[in-house]
RNA sequence: GCACCCGUAGCUCAAUUGGAUAGAGCAUCGGUCUACGGAACCGAAGGUUACUGGUUCGAAUCCAGUCGGGUGUACCA
């Protein structure tokens, strides 16, 4: 087993283990932490203030009690008190050394997993298959993405879902439009375009008043539904082109999902659904439809309209029935904009009603992207923008900067690295910001290729790949046999420290569900390797064994980077 | 009206959930090129954390109120 895993974890359980008497044990341990600032050190116990105002005694004399009895060996001597009751913690070099040289031998990334490893359903991306995906679907799917790959990387059992919009009104609006105003040539030629434009030319009639179109539109979801031959063929006829078309888009971003199951797969479990819920007395008739009261909100939760119909609400209690009884998940999060928060809460509150109280439901909500004018992001001619265009955007934004840098590359690296960097530019651009304020899309900071960007985190990568084929040494052939490691210069120590934080990051995010935990320790990281470039001549170091120490830094900075970027969903190239 | 979210540097955002002197990027200004990639590095300037009061060793964070913005609010999802 490796001496590297997860400094934060055997810190706290050192501190755990002296809690003064009257403290609790887990509030004293999590208050160890990170410090924010070198000079204090690399680690803080901050928990001796807040027992000491309890337990009414000097915080200071307290803490110097802790500082006593706690065994930090071999992580880190004696904690040194600061300020009101601070303890704050130096890691020993010697010990970061042989930590660090573990890591590059054998444990990479360090990461202990979980005695009890957690099953968690992601449900996210989860777009209506009938218009084509535009700037909105991009938070779920990239933020979701990002979720399901730190989870797993900690060793969690994660199941994505792509909940698909493939049944609901949306496709009675195209139905209505194939009846009405289909243009059998534009669909021979492109079928997911010409869907599209029926779909838009639906909703712009309802939008403007058209109650016909409207009450048509109802009529075919309902034929659908009620399972009317027509539509249904129809339904099966358009369906594959839909997929194939999300399809293209996922595979491009990188996202894979381990089920596929929209809104069509649970229909057949509606109508027993909303019996079951009324015959407990959860559910009653209010107004033609039957409804959920709830604390939540002033407006019942819907599961069965006036009209006989079921909506999203059913559908979503039916997939926590269907995601409960099929992998018993300890945890579900639905990475869905904000808006749908209330719909969340009462659909959490319903699911706790019917039994489900013990699954942690989760509604990772985040921001609407904005235009410039603050208002919802759109064209100059009113729609959304398309993702397709958004990413091609961005790589041909990339291939300028690539051209104008690298010359020495031929044309199928270019094309190469302009993909890898313009859609990791997009990527982070929407990870490295996880706030529930809504964002402004702003097309300059999207596609910005220095500051804190994935293209700086590439670069860094780069750099050290140079090195090693400057050097002409494969990092392999170290991680054989890790040198001894060297931390005398403070660049060289500063990233020693970062990266054995590399698991702790991770579990906070974890825990957090802020992908921009993860980005913000790999800037961090670049930053500290940029500064140590700088100052610290690796091939042409003083001694080949400080070489060698050196080499093994880079190694496993680059390989950090690499993995962090992976839990984004982002690549990496070795030359650029 | 009611509910939820938000208000931090000129702009876009962080701040390990109550910790030490509130940090980054962009933009601005000034420096660094005979070492491994200048898509870089170092530095400066920029703040009454919307406002007022409260809680305590300690508040951007918690409580109350005020102002301003966003979103949702019965059969779309």
């Amino acid at each position: 087993m490796g001496l590297a895993v997860n400094v934060l974890e055997r810190l706290r359980t050192a501190f755990g283990a002296v809690t003064p008497e009257g403290g609790d044990a887990d509030a004293f341990k999590s208050a160890v932490r990170a410090t924010n600032d070198p000079k204090f050190g690399d680690y803080q116990a901050n928990g001796c203030m807040a027992l000491a105002k309890s337990l009414k005694i000097n915080p200071r004399v307290l803490a110097s009690q802790v500082a006593d009895a706690v065994d930090l060996e071999p992580l880190a001597g004696p904690p040194e008190i600061a300020g009101p009751g601070f303890l704050n913690v130096r890691l020993h070099d010697a010990w970061m050394a042989r930590s660090l040289a573990d890591l590059l031998g054998a444990s990479f990334p360090g990461i202990v997993p979980p005695a009890q490893p957690r099953t968690v359903v992601i449900d996210f991306s989860s777009p209506n298959v009938a218009k084509p995906m535009h700037v909105g679907h991009i938070r779920s799917t990239v933020i979701g993405n990002s979720l399901a790959r730190i989870f797993k990387a900690l060793g969690h059992h994660v199941i994505r879902d792509n909940h698909l919009g493939d049944w609901g009104s949306q496709f009675g609006m195209i139905l209505w439009g194939w009846k009405n105003a289909r243009d059998e040539a534009a669909f021979a030629a492109d079928p997911v375009a010409e869907l599209a434009r029926l779909y838009r030319l639906a909703q712009d009639r309802i939008k403007t008043g058209d109650q016909s179109v409207e009450v048509a539109a109802r009529v075919e979801t309902a034929k659908l539904h009620a399972g009317d031959a027509e539509n249904r063929a129809l339904w099966n006829q358009f369906m594959p082109h839909c997929l194939q078309a999300l399809r293209k888009i996922y595979d491009r971003l990188g996202v894979r999902f381990d089920v596929e199951l929209g809104e069509s797969f649970y229909d057949p479990m509606l109508a027993s659904v909303v019996e079951d819920v009324s015959a407990r007395g959860i559910a009653e008739e209010s107004e033609g439809a039957i409804v959920v009261f709830t604390a939540e909100t002033s407006a019942p939760f819907i599961i069965r309209k006036r009209d006989g119909a079921f909506n999203y609400g059913t559908t979503d209690l039916a997939t926590i029935k269907y995601r409960a009884a099929t992998w018993n998940p300890q945890q579900i999060l639905y990475v869905v904009d904000h808006r749908q928060g209330d719909h969340f809460r009462q659909l959490f509150a319903v699911a706790r009603r019917w039994g489900y109280d013990q699954v942690d439901l989760e509604h990772v909500a985040f921001g609407t992207i904005l235009g410039a004018d603050r208002r919802p992001f759109k064209t100059r001619e009113g729609d959304a923008v398309g993702l397709e265009s958004l990413l091609d955007e961005a790589v041909s934004e990339a291939r300028k900067v690539v051209d104008a840098n690298s010359p020495d590359l031929d044309q199928e690296a270019r094309a190469r690295v302009a993909e890898v960097v313009g859609l990791g530019a997009i990527k982070y651009a929407d990870l490295s910001q996880n706030r529930l304020s809504d964002y402004v899309f702003d097309w300059q900071k999207m596609l910005a290729m220095n500051g804190n960007t994935a293209t700086y985190l590439q670069y860094a990568y780069a750099r050290i790949q140079s090195i090693f084929s400057k050097g002409e040494i494969d990092p392999r052939t170290l991680r054989k046999q890790p040198p001894e490691l060297v931390l005398n210069h403070p660049a060289e120590r500063g990233l020693g420290v970062r990266i054995l934080r590399l698991p702790e990051v991770l579990e906070l995010a974890a825990a957090e569900l802020k992908p921009n935990i993860l980005t913000d320790y790999l800037f961090d990281l670049a930053n500290a390797f940029s500064t140590f470039f700088e100052e610290c001549p690796v091939l042409k170091a003083e001694s080949t064994s400080r070489r060698d120490s050196r080499l093994a830094i880079c190694d496993l900075t680059a390989q950090t980077l690499k993995f962090g970027l992976e839990l984004l969903g982002i690549e990496v190239i070795d030359r650029m």
